[in-house]
Formats: C-alpha cells, structure tokens, sequence
DNA sequence: ACCTGAACACCGTTCAAGT
DNA sequence: ACCTGAACACCGTTCAAGT
C-alpha cells in the first residue's frame, strides 16, 4: 500500500479513442499490421483487451480511425488541405501534394492494406480526395477529364507505390537474384539481360532494390504530363 | 455395408495438391478470401482440416499455390506467354496481354490480395513479367527505359485496377453519393460539383459507380502513350 | 463510469493414433 | 500411404461482475 502513490498514477491517464488509435499506429509500425491485434494493443497500453472495447466499437473501428489518422497525418504535413483558387500550376501542385501523402505511407509501410480494406471513405478522407481534385479543377481541367484523371492515379494519388516486386528483406532479394543471373538464363532472358546491364552501369547497385523514389517518381511524372497534354488539347 | 458401395466411392478421390488449390478457389470465388479458412477448405472437399496437410505444408502454401493457378488462367487465356521475336506493335501487344490478366482478375475479385501478401515471386510469375518485358524490348525500348516502365505500370501489369473507390455495394454507394449531394455541397464542393455534371450529361449513370472496364483503359493507355512518347524520343 | 475475469466461437497447426 | 480426433495456442468478442 506504502508504494503504491508513485508508479499507479502513470496507470491512471484515462484510456481514449485518442490513445487508442495512437497505441494502435505504434504498434502496427514496430511490428506490421499482423502484429496488431486486440490483445497486444491492449497490453501496449498497460490494460485488459476487453476495456477497449468501451471505447471502440470493434476491431474494424479500430482501423478505420487509424487510417483517418494518418490522413490527418498528411494534411498536418501539407499544411491543410487548401485549393488556391487561382494562378495554379496544377502539375507541380498535384506532385507535391502526392508525394508529401508518400512520405507519411513510408512511414508506415502497413498503411496501404489498411486504406484498401476499409469499405467506406471516410470525410477526412474524401476531403482529400476533394482538394485533390479541386486542384485540377483550378488547374484548367473539365471534370470529365479530372475524373478520369482521379481513377487513372487511383491509390498512387495516397501515395502508394503498386510495386508488384517488394521483398520485405532486401538482403533475400539480392541472393534471389543472383540465383537467377546463374542458373536461370534461358528461362527468364529479358530479365536476366536487364538486370546485367543494370550490373554492368552500375556495379555498386543492388539487384534486387530498386530506388523507390525515382522509380515513384517516373511513374508519377509520366502520369501528370500525360494529362498536361490531355488537358492543354481540350 | 450394403449401400456403402455406390456413394461411398464418389469420396475415394484421392486428395492432391491440385484439388486442394482447385477448391481453394472455389471457396474464395464463392465467399471472398476472408472465407478461405483451412477447415471451410476441407469441407468443400468433404474431408478434415488435418487431411489438407498432408498435401500442403500450410496455409501461406496454399495462398502460393492459388497465385500460380491464376497466372496459369492467364497463360491460358493469353496462349502462352510466347514473346515474338519481331515485327511487334509492342504497345497493342502489352494492352493485349495487360487486359488478358485483367479479365482473369475480374473472375476472382479477391486475387489481389493474394498477390499482394506474397513474399516471393514465383517461376511462372516470374516468367509473366519476363515475357512482358520482353515485349518492351522487342518493341524497341532499351532495358532502362523497360525497367523503369515496369515500376510504372506496377501491379496493374497483372489488371489490378488500383482504384481507392471501390465500393463492395453499388446501391449502398449511390445512397450515400446522394446523401452527399444534398447534404455535403460545401465540405466536399469539387466532388459534389463532379456527381452533378456525370448526372447532368447521363442521367442513368449510377453516381457511386463508374464503368471500370473504360476507366481501366483510360489509365493503361495513358501509361502506354506515354511510354511510347519517351522510346520514341530515346 | 470505467475496467476486468471467465468464457465462447472461431482460427492455424501439431501429434499421436487409427485404417 | 493416407486420413483423423483430440488438443494447443492463438484470435475477436460477449457478458456478468467488480471498483
């Protein structure tokens, strides 16, 4: 009973949708979306699984509010969500703002199955979605075209990557490829062939890791001056 | 015993890895992949769960092995994954065989994920992208240009539409369009502005749900003009 | 009011035992 | 050899009970 005043009080700061959702991007980020379940957000946050439920609904809820914060996320790092109403350069607005989304989905590399898996768009989220659309309104786009623009960046305007190849272990992915250079030849030859080059341009490079970035990037830029023409041409 | 002759031997189909994969399918075309448990699995084939592992290291063994199915529809479907060896309009033949995996694709909505939540690529997956790439560069593109433009094209060179609205109910996605209509017109005024024009020009357009297959071509074919603008220019 | 212990219905998977 | 029953360690979630 004696010692009891020190320590408990830390137990004391009341549990919250706040704390919860907050436990919940800690969790998910030091052990991937597996890791996240009830009973280890639970103990993340020195309590029983069962008194989170008094402040979410379900596990649902509980990914749903965390893909809402994330969205606040972006907004916080792009300084909110505004769509200057004139003298737009549409183009550089629309990559900025895509790829401060990126930076905040590399920090949370879960974050993508999250956002696929949630069945309803949230406001924050649509919000989102609104502004970037506004910014091609703004930017001199019909909205025939800025919708079809909108589905054509599909979730790379959050700032996902759609990477088919992403190995988790990029040291894997070397050894991978390097069983392939040797024995693989005649089945895989445009890949082979490709990957020597890149071996012979640069030495230093690994095989199976990509520059992320550039390669977003590229993919990103090809997409916006496709529309740039599309647009000037209407 | 009497009876036992005639049904009973409708069950002795030996169980084997193909019919496992097979069924496998079945389960997640009928119910979606949150359906697909290892005992669902074994009831589809009239047998217990622990049967399953004698044909099957585990559960992520039949996830690999679904994957490899659908790529073989694909190889199918496309006949074979030859790459001519001259003389090919590069871009018809990439749409062509991008939109071969992508009606594989719409016959099992959930593959997606699937492929997502692979940790490795396998041979006949492997061998897609290799025939891909060597589409581009029996087309003329040079290995770096093919590199990047497979990063660029990401997994909807497998006919993943990556669209972030993808509501999983038609009806309840128009409801809550119209809800948005009548009560959001100041929060999301870009979108609201966008829903009234599609409804102006069709008035049978359904708001919440566009036409994928146009919108899935719009996407690919921007990529591909503008892939086909950077060889050319090279 | 907020939190909890025990329990339920599900998972994937192991193991020893059956034919 | 192929299949199974019982069991284990996990899930998400409910409910009645505690403070």
């Amino acid at each position: 009973m004696v010692a009891e005043t020190g320590p408990v009080v830390e137990h004391r700061i009341p549990l919250s949708k706040e704390r919860v959702l907050r436990a919940a991007i800690t969790v998910a980020d030091q052990g991937g979306i597996e890791s996240l379940t009830m009973r280890k957000l639970a103990e993340e946050l020195g309590v029983e699984a069962m008194s989170l439920y008094h402040h979410v609904a379900n596990k649902e809820a509980v990914l749903d509010g965390v893909a809402d914060v994330i969205v606040g996320e972006i907004e916080e790092a792009a300084g909110g969500f505004e769509v200057p109403d004139d003298g737009v350069d549409w183009q550089s607005a629309v990559r900025q703002r895509i790829l401060t989304a990126r930076e905040i989905m590399l920090r949370h590399p879960w974050a993508p199955v999250v956002f696929e898996t949630r069945t309803t768009i949230s406001p924050i989220l649509m919000r989102y979605f609104d502004t970037l659309l506004g910014l091609l309104r703004e930017g001199g786009f019909s909205y025939d075209l800025a919708h079809n623009a909108m589905h054509a960046m599909g979730s790379r305007s959050l700032g996902f990557s759609q990477e088919m190849f992403k190995p988790d272990n990029a040291e894997q992915a070397d050894e991978d490829a390097a069983a392939m250079l040797e024995q693989m030849a005649e089945q895989f030859p445009y890949m082979v062939g490709m990957m020597m080059e890149i071996a012979h341009d640069d030495p230093d490079s690994t095989l199976g890791w990509c520059d992320d970035q550039t390669e977003f990037g590229f993919a990103l830029d090809l997409l916006l001056d496709g529309l740039e023409r599309l647009r000037a041409k209407a």
